[in-house]
RNA sequence: GGCGACGUGGCCAAGUGGUAAGGCAGGAGUCUGCAAAACUCUCAUCAUGGGUUCAAAUCCCAUCGUCGCCUCCA
């Protein structure tokens, strides 16, 4: 069965191949540090450690590169409004989306370059530009000419005839042509600064990520992804500046997840309108979050809402059911009816990997887990064993966790409080069998502000942390 | 003004030519001392108006609406 991925580049489904056979080279827009960071990166990066983990489960060695922006104007203002220095600042938000992406259950990267750790390459780029006309020097900045490419443009389906270059903003009058962008900028007073052929300055955004691209995977790759605000003019800059450099096709795929919005505006951070990775995970499993982003189409935009996210965890909390074991006292299931469970798990896998194949279709791959989530319980209520069981819950870990989906029951307190909960339970049972019902109701009803869930049945009793 | 995406049941959402996946919520049951969970059954003709076709949510045109990009943004 072959991949397809969705392409900007071509705006169409392409069957996937790589550069090399059995490994991808990707690389991911990280975010550029100068705040927490908010749900919509946290989709973002959700929706790439998706793909990443398929590509693996798919038997390819992902060598995946995510980098970091720590040097660029909105760094320097945010440190010198609070009288920090830029790089320990950036340093602080690096850690703090780290430990998010962790919390998030997202693999780490192969490397997370950094703007500042590549600034030899950076500064060779810009020479060779400069060499093949593709770049001015004016004052101590560098531009990028977009006269000087024929194709520039090809990624976001624009020229630059059509586009409104400064009509939202005022275009500096030593470019060339408005839509020129800078490669390097000159220092100001007391900003941060690199020695470089045309005097003190820092790198322009774009031209940084080719720079990384260049070092940390080669001059071209095989997935490049973002979010699909930076077609224009992040993704197109850098392949612009990377072709004139090396005469060849950049990135083969281009990937772009949908944007996450808030009401009716996008989130972000300029908007201000934004909520935080931090504050999410405050009050849900970090396994809803990426539920949420499963239950949907990665290009396809996402909408905050407290509604939408008690949705999302009821789902979640269906699907930790199906992992549950047999009920006490359980029979057994049929030769039969066994054979018959494990038919749907191998359809299931089937028609996962179908799903995914299809541009990473995760809500119908996750429907394909619901469904094989309900036969597990069906098979359960019909007398299935704990062994019996294991045989599809094995699948049903297996294309869950390809996924990323941890679904791990939350231990509050610890194990040890297990021992002292399971004899409240032996307690309870003989409580129940005096029909004593308002002690054993009052046991429960207290456990469960406790967060322990007491669910009874006719042979016995089983409790859960909640989670 | 230009470019692009989208509009499917109360909510989220798959499905791009043959009469609508899945999840949440709701309704009716089974089980149970009760509760919870689970299980069973039930719940839409696809923004609107035209057109193409034996056949359209799915193709074409128009209209209305929503969102993104054209400036830093995942």
């Amino acid at each position: 069965m072959a991949l397809k991925i969705y392409n900007t580049l071509t705006r169409t489904k392409e069957e996937f191949t790589t550069l090399e056979p059995g490994k991808v080279r990707m690389y991911v827009c990280g975010p550029t540090v100068y705040a927490d960071a908010h749900l919509g990166h946290a989709m973002s990066a959700l929706v790439f450690d998706i793909a990443r983990r398929y590509l693996e489960y798919k038997g390819y060695e992902v060598r995946y590169v995510m980098n970091f922006t720590d040097v660029d104007d909105k760094i320097i203002n945010k440190a010198n409004e609070l009288g920090v220095d830029p790089f320990s600042l950036a340093e602080q938000y690096i850690a703090g989306y780290k430990r998010n992406l962790e919390e998030l259950n997202i693999k780490p990267a192969s490397v997370n370059p950094r703007a500042t750790e590549d600034m030899p390459q950076i500064i060779e780029m810009i020479q060779q530009l400069i060499y093949n006309d593709s770049a001015y020097v004016v004052d101590g900045d560098v531009y990028y000419s977009v006269d000087s490419d024929d194709d520039y443009g090809k990624l976001s389906g624009r020229s630059i005839q059509t586009m409104n270059a400064g009509s939202r903003i005022q275009v500096d009058e030593r470019k060339e042509h408005p839509m020129d962008f800078a490669l390097w900028k000159s220092a100001k007073p007391g900003e941060p600064a690199w020695e470089s052929p045309w005097g003190k300055g820092r790198p322009g955004w774009h031209i940084e990520c080719s720079a990384m691209n260049m070092v940390h995977l080669g001059d071209q790759i095989d997935i490049h992804g973002g979010g699909n605000d930076l077609i224009f003019p992040h993704h197109e800059n850098e392949i612009a500046q990377t072709e004139s450099i090396t005469g060849k096709p950049f990135a083969r795929f281009w990937m772009h997840n949908g944007m996450m919005g808030l009401k009716d505006d996008k989130m972000s951070k300029s908007l201000g309108n934004m909520v935080t990775i931090d504050q999410f995970l405050s009050e849900h499993p970090g396994d809803v979050m990426r539920l949420w982003v499963l239950n949907g189409s990665y290009r396809s935009p996402l909408t905050y809402s407290e509604a939408v996210i008690e949705q999302t965890t009821q789902g979640y909390k269906r699907l930790l059911s199906a992992k549950k074991g047999a009920l006490p006292g359980s029979a057994g299931l049929s030769e039969n009816e066994l054979a018959k469970l494990q038919d749907a798990a191998q359809a299931a896998r089937q028609g996962f990997v179908e799903a995914m194949d299809d541009d990473f279709n995760t809500a119908l791959a996750m429907a394909t887990i619901y469904e094989l989530g309900k036969t597990i319980n069906q098979a359960r209520a019909d007398g299935a064993t704990d062994t019996q069981l294991g045989t599809a819950q094995s699948v049903f870990d297996e294309l869950t966790s390809t996924l990323g989906l941890k679904l791990e029951e939350e231990t509050a307190v610890g194990t040890s409080a297990d021992a002292f909960i399971d004899l409240l339970v032996a307690l309870r049972r003989d409580l129940r069998a005096e029909k004593n019902w308002a002690m054993s109701d009052e046991i429960r009803d207290k456990l469960k502000s406790l967060g322990v869930i007491l669910e009874d049945s006719k042979d016995g009793s089983t409790w859960s942390w909640e989670s």
